[in-house]
DNA sequence: TATTGGCACTCAGGGAGTAAGAGTGCTAAC
DNA sequence: GTTAGCACTCTTACTCCCTGAGTGCCAATA
């Protein structure tokens, strides 16, 4: 519907206002950029994209801002991306050598995702998706304590301490262990509770009870994966870009602190292997999250999406630098968990 | 130096701006506050306050606002703490119930200390203080790597993946184990590197090199207990507040975030058990957190300091009531770690 | 000596009025 | 379809002024 050149206008309209902060108007845009055209025909098609919704002026004597859907429709036909600069390149350099601890990777990788973006990053941790169970093993903790350890094969390794009430002799325990170990072993996690229903047929009542003492916090340990974790970083970058959100910064920060909404909110989003997800303002029906857009895309270990990377801030963000950044963390990540 | 109703004019000066946030006039305060002198008289003492640095007016035509040495003054020579109120005990007993994971209760903990106090909440993770080793395990997770497992008498369980780099039989593994274990087992963490030193001398040379690739990274879980977590929650409330600082929130954020900085400040304040340690502004020279007081407390189990609880907010705030909060939750978190 | 009433003085904050400037929409001409 | 021109609209910043809260000081009082 709307011409090329209208488009050409949007697009500048779009990148003047995220630099500049200021709304722009026709006269500025035709020294700013070159197209060959007069300032009154500029205003034409401004005219026409305020029609369509894509851009409004927040008083009469005032330039123009791009709407929610004129930043969709921006990011829609955005198609080359910035690059990193070398400076940046290095920083992920760094990054990717030594660190074997995942919480040390996922922290050091949001801390540089805020930093590259100067927005708020999050990392979810990896969930276990597809991912089959390496080992189960149960480790004395003292008295009648226990912990149980889930090795998971995309490297994932949950612990959780249950008291059993009872003490337990090392053989028992390693009875157990056995036991456990050999029955889930190499099964999906998703199968974890079927299988752990027909357990301990040839052992004693007393064991058999302990035995589903333990088996209960596995299950949750399974299910602790779905509801998993957030790793967050750059809050104050929020701070420093208040204006552009409508002062309701503090329930922003609620919101971003509310790792479960957040969570929720991400994994609706789909995202495959190198694609990005956005919600641009509005399209967030999340309270405190309706004027902020939220960048995501997967990452995880062959070929499987495991978790989402992203960020968060005012739709007024330099779209085509952040999603840059995060397809680059995404990148690592992934190659980081794949090895 | 001052007489007695000076510092009553000071505290009541202290408590009207804290739930007011404005100056406060010598009017407004003998309405207020039952003084039996008039106006002038308070203006007299005004006058004493501010000469000892005490109070300070921002313009000459407004009222007086406590300065750091005032605030400090008012919280030394506060005696009657304010109690919890029905429903704060509530949600405290609430917390008590369950929860049997340390990252669980501190993450609770902190949440609620946020919402009692209305200021940014944080918990140190218990460090190991004088802890002992109660176990080490090593578990095979995949190919090379290995899992080492460290529990400490505290509760506190640690584990780090090391990759080994060859493949380990599983009799290997247990012999290995075995070997720390029995060396390590109830020896104080603070011994650990010099108990590890003198190992391996039963082995072959190609096992005490790996044995010597599984003692670094069982240091380093030792040394990580030094320069150890903080869990933090409620920065929303820093930006409500945003009025009380200079409009800085954003670098007070920063340094919020870096957990490094706030590590080092909070083991500079000493706190044992029961007592509160306060920096009030100016006091902390920490960049950023100049215009905040740091409000810390001891908790641990047996008597023994083990880490610290606290909150960050303006000068400004209810010391009184936070004071109270946060002690509380102290008590209960040294309860928790106590069982 | 400590307290008080009185009074002149100061100054931030809040309108009201004004001028400048940016930007628009519209129309008529190219 | 594009452009120049123009009248019109608002925001923003600035100035001026006024009001009210609050002070400091002084002389009188108990």
């Amino acid at each position: 519907m709307i011409s090329e050149r209208s488009f050409e206008v949007l697009r500048a309209i779009v990148q003047d206002y995220v630099s500049t902060r200021e709304p722009v108007g026709s006269k500025t845009l035709i020294e700013r950029h070159a197209f060959g055209v007069s300032s009154a025909t500029i205003r034409n098609d401004m005219a026409l994209l305020e029609e369509e919704g894509l851009i409004h002026a927040p008083h009469t004597s005032a330039g123009r801002v791009p709407t929610d859907l004129g930043y969709r429709l921006f990011v829609d036909r955005l198609n080359e991306l910035k690059q990193l600069s070398a400076s940046e390149r290095q920083a992920m350099e760094t990054l990717l050598t030594d660190t074997v601890d995942l919480d040390e990777i996922l922290g050091r990788s949001v801390r540089l995702l805020s930093r590259l973006t100067n927005q708020v990053a999050m990392i979810q941790y990896p969930t276990l998706g597809g991912a089959k169970v390496r080992s189960v093993e149960l480790v004395s903790v003292g008295e009648t304590r226990v912990m149980i350890i889930l090795v998971s094969d995309n490297g994932r390794i949950q612990q959780h301490v249950q008291d059993l009430g009872t003490e337990l002799q090392a053989e028992e325990i390693v009875k157990l262990r056995n036991l456990l170990d050999s029955k889930l072993r190499g099964a999906a996690l998703v199968e974890v509770a079927k299988l752990s229903a027909d357990l301990g047929s040839t052992l004693s009542p007393q064991q058999s009870t302990i035995l589903s003492n333990l088996v209960t916090p596995l299950l949750e340990l399974v299910d602790s994966n779905r509801q998993d974790k957030l790793m967050v970083a750059g809050t104050a970058n929020l701070v420093r870009s208040e204006g552009d959100f409508g002062g309701n910064i503090s329930s922003l920060l609620d919101a971003i602190e509310e790792h479960v909404v957040l969570l929720r909110l991400i994994s609706e989003m789909e995202a495959d292997h190198d694609e990005v997800s956005l919600r641009i303002g509005s399209e967030n029906q999340i309270e405190g999250l309706t004027s902020a857009s939220v960048l995501v895309t997967g990452y995880g270990n062959q070929a499987q999406t495991v978790a989402k990377v992203g960020v968060i801030g005012p739709t007024r963000m330099d779209y085509s630098s952040n999603i840059a950044a995060v397809r680059a963390i995404a990148r690592y990540l992934s190659k980081s968990l794949g090895a």
